[in-house]
DNA sequence: TGCAAAATAGCACGGTCGTTCTTTTTTGCC
DNA sequence: GGCAAAAAAGAACGACCGTGCTATTTTGCA
């Protein structure tokens, strides 16, 4: 279940504590949600983003992050990733809640863009790399990844995301995309 | 909003009918869900999957699919494609709703699937290619197009799923695996 | 026109929700 | 130990939900 399944009641439930206690500890509902969602980014990046930094700038730390999202996305326990549920859930509902999420799914994607550039200053990537297209298609990877592993369980999906960023990266190493440009 | 927002009370005040009598017609809320979920499916039959497939078998037909289904998912008025919000919403929620929607993906994947095959044995692309995987790669770009033209109202997205596609038919018209295996 | 059958309305039930109020309990500090 | 402040509990509210009843209306056919 995602943000909106979140309830207060059940809430107090899980935790042995009555509605009205809860409550109290964020004012509303929607002050929860916006909670629960910070707390997720904390955690992705201490267990995506934090580690995956301390590698090397280029491609090694673009790969990392690539890993480290892959295997978060795939494996976690608890009811999807909030970043995916929440942006079905709230697309189409404006409000606070909405931006406190798309805030920090864009702090995450800058994040990656800024990972991508790196690799291309470094020289890891050619200079003429379509930084956005590649992140739009790096993205497009891990929601095919939640889609197939968690909605139709299918076991090989990891491995096609692994595949798909291989072939983006090596497309990034070798293309020569419109027509002169070759090397820089 | 997605399957689950669906109540009867709003659907009985937008029908301008008496919550019972729209009840009446569907006999419990799942069903009626289910009933939502395979008029979705026929018309996405009828405006993507149809049109399409009178195009000539091969790369002409996988195109017209995909560009069906770029533009089906990006202006799409009411609230989003429920194949994809349905997917969030269900793939923690056994039952017979989402067996119905998994039964529906599957089969819309099926066809997609086909639709390379074909391109492979007209020729149109390499007898090798990975047609599960260039599927997935090809159900990314349309998630990615979802999340980013519908939560994030980036203008740009629908271009980008586009050259995505283009590039991934490039690689399958030019790649050469693993080591031998060129032309065929 | 009449009559059976289907469609719709009306109403009430039990449940959950978020929220507000008032009381009780716990905590921390002098 | 006493006392103020914070935390938690308890109870009730109005709203909406799906659902089960029983009337009433509409339909289609002989």
């Amino acid at each position: 279940m995602g943000l909106e399944g979140l309830s207060i009641g059940a809430l107090a439930e899980v935790t042995q504590m009555s509605k009205s206690g809860v409550f109290a500890h964020f004012g509303s509902r929607e002050d929860l949600q916006i909670a629960v969602i910070r707390e997720y980014h904390a955690r992705f990046e201490e267990e995506v983003f934090f580690p995956a930094v301390r590698e090397m700038r280029g491609l090694p730390r673009l790969r990392a992050l690539f890993e480290r999202w892959v295997r978060r996305v795939a494996v976690e326990l608890d009811s999807g990733c909030i970043y995916i549920s929440g942006a079905v859930e709230f697309d189409d509902r404006p409000g606070p809640v909405r931006d406190a999420l798309a805030a920090m799914v864009c702090d995450w994607q800058a994040a990656l863009q800024k990972a991508i550039d790196l690799s291309v200053e470094v020289g890891d990537l050619r200079p003429d790399t379509d930084v956005l297209q590649m992140l739009f298609e790096i993205h497009g990877l891990i929601l095919a990844l939640h889609h197939d592993a968690k909605f139709l369980r299918q076991p090989g999906a990891i491995e096609r995301a692994r595949t798909g960023f291989d072939r983006i990266v090596q497309y990034a190493l070798t293309a020569k995309p419109k027509a002169e440009s070759r090397r820089q």
